[in-house]
DNA sequence: GCAATTACATGACTAAAGTCAGGCAAAATA
DNA sequence: TATTTTGCCTGACTTTAGTCATGTAATTGC
């Protein structure tokens, strides 16, 4: 009975439940009711406009205004009219403001390191929490393009690397692999894609432009903990419509059969087999598509 | 900056804030508060003492008395007095206040179904979230005597069988070990001690009694979502005591080689590698302590 | 047996959260 | 240009949650 499927996520919602309750009761310490520090939470370092707030927080109109109003008269954020449409308005910090921001983030964070210090295995709890947050929030992956050497990109190829080498037999050295020039995947000759769950980056594709008639797709990766929501075709039809917005119609790319589920992909999404165009050491398996 | 473990949990939070909020909106459209859903909740089928209710939610006298008067007055409930003690009061369900436990029952249920429905992956979900909460939970892990053929009890002997099958070069084969008699693990000859992490089993470790002059500790095994936490030391040392009030004064055990931390802790916790003393196919290393 | 304690109820209150109906200025649309 | 819509604010409200003091009956401890 408690060892069913349903009865192990009910368990789950118990201790997150009990977690969470305990964290905003530490909030309460500061002072101020959850509501307003769910608002300066909300608007975070860079500001935030009322509305993007308002949908953030699920919040009536005027609730929000008089909390906003709340923080305003404590001298801890101040709205201004955007310049394009006065009707809008937008909320930043004080310095005092940023400075009782920060304040709770401490509380979270300290939360968050006691729990890592506590475990004796928190990379396995890492994991974990990453695979359970991209499963809950899997409808709220977005894909941007991002700069090829953004941390957040090398975050991704780090980790696309790290796993070529445990998967092919002959391992992975990224020095002996085909060269790679920054500027060919990034607009106009091609564009990197970063696929963000809530912060983390779980997942990127490369276009990389060449003077040869066709781009190439590279470095498709999708985090483990992201692996099996789709992710790699969203992130491949991205790249296609990116490669069509740059007036690219042919697209290439290599993969190794020790990858099956790459392969599998590309012949599931109208990608055709063509024989080896590039002497890279690695790839033994080689397609092409037009878009 | 995304990518630190601090920041990883607080991904995790917001992903799981963002769900249990979605849960409590759920409730909110059977027209009663989240205060009173908690109650009827806290109730459960076979009713409960009110001061129980009070204890487990953390409410005020005040508050509970009139949440539960209200839930009277819909006739959801009904609350008795205790026969041994006229001050105590108990609350049960009506039929009516049990179909509506059962509605909320429901919409948790399929919460939860759906997780695990639209999940490529659902054995690994269902291991991290069991990970996360028993993370999260640890303080709370009770150890208990049950009965070695209860259905916690058979649970955990699976995954152990299951265990060394895995982790035993030649394989493991339960019908090929010493036999083990029930009655042999229950009280007044021995006992058998199973850990629960809210409702997982999540550890166990029985006390066999035999007639040569010693008992024996057996099946000694800990979930992996449980691992790290101390667990096997606080149930061998449970373990002890229950010997000791079972006038028991030397325990035997043996294990294999194969199995490090095992070994690792009985050397820890006082006891000593003693000759072999039995004829079971598997294990390697015998070990004996007075308690 | 008497005082202290316990278990629960009640009344009187407050704070927080949320709803709803205007209202006003700016922007978008016709 | 006139009308509609949008974005935000304000005032007047209700509901929910929670606190505190007091009361009453039953039980416990001395």
């Amino acid at each position: 009975m408690s060892l069913n499927p349903v009865s192990r996520i009910r368990r789950f919602n118990r201790a997150v439940t009990t977690e969470t309750g305990a964290l905003d009761h530490s909030f309460l310490g500061r002072g101020r009711p959850l509501g307003a520090a769910r608002v300066l939470n909300a608007i975070g370092p860079t500001g935030r406009s009322i509305s993007d707030i308002r949908n953030f927080l699920g919040l009536d109109t005027g609730l929000l205004s008089r909390l906003l109003r709340g923080l305003e008269d404590e001298g801890l954020i101040h709205v201004s009219e955007d310049k394009h449409d006065k009707r809008r308005r937008f909320a930043v910090f004080t310095p005092k403001g940023h400075a009782e921001y920060e304040a709770y983030e401490t509380l979270s964070n300290d939360r968050a390191q006691a729990l890592i210090d506590r475990h004796p295995n928190p990379e396995a709890l890492l994991a974990a929490m990453d695979l359970v947050a991209s499963a809950l929030g899997r409808d709220r992956i977005e894909i941007a393009a991002t700069d090829p050497q953004s941390p957040h990109a090398m975050h991704c190829l780090l980790a696309y690397y790290g796993e070529l080498a445990t998967r092919f037999s002959m391992g992975f050295d990224p020095s002996e692999a085909a060269p790679l020039d920054a500027t060919d995947m990034r607009p106009p000759r091609g564009t990197f894609l970063i696929a963000m769950s809530d912060g983390l980056p779980s997942g990127c594709v490369g276009l990389k432009g060449t003077d040869k008639g066709y781009a190439e797709i590279k470095r498709l990766w999708v985090a483990p903990s992201a692996r099996g929501l789709g992710l790699a075709k969203r992130l491949m039809s991205e790249a296609e419509s990116h490669a069509r917005a740059l007036g690219i119609s042919t697209l290439r790319l290599d993969t190794n059969s020790a990858l099956p589920e790459a392969t599998a992909l590309y012949h599931r999404t109208g990608w055709t087999e063509i024989d080896r165009f590039n002497d890279d050491p690695y790839p033994d398996l080689f397609f092409e598509k037009r878009v």
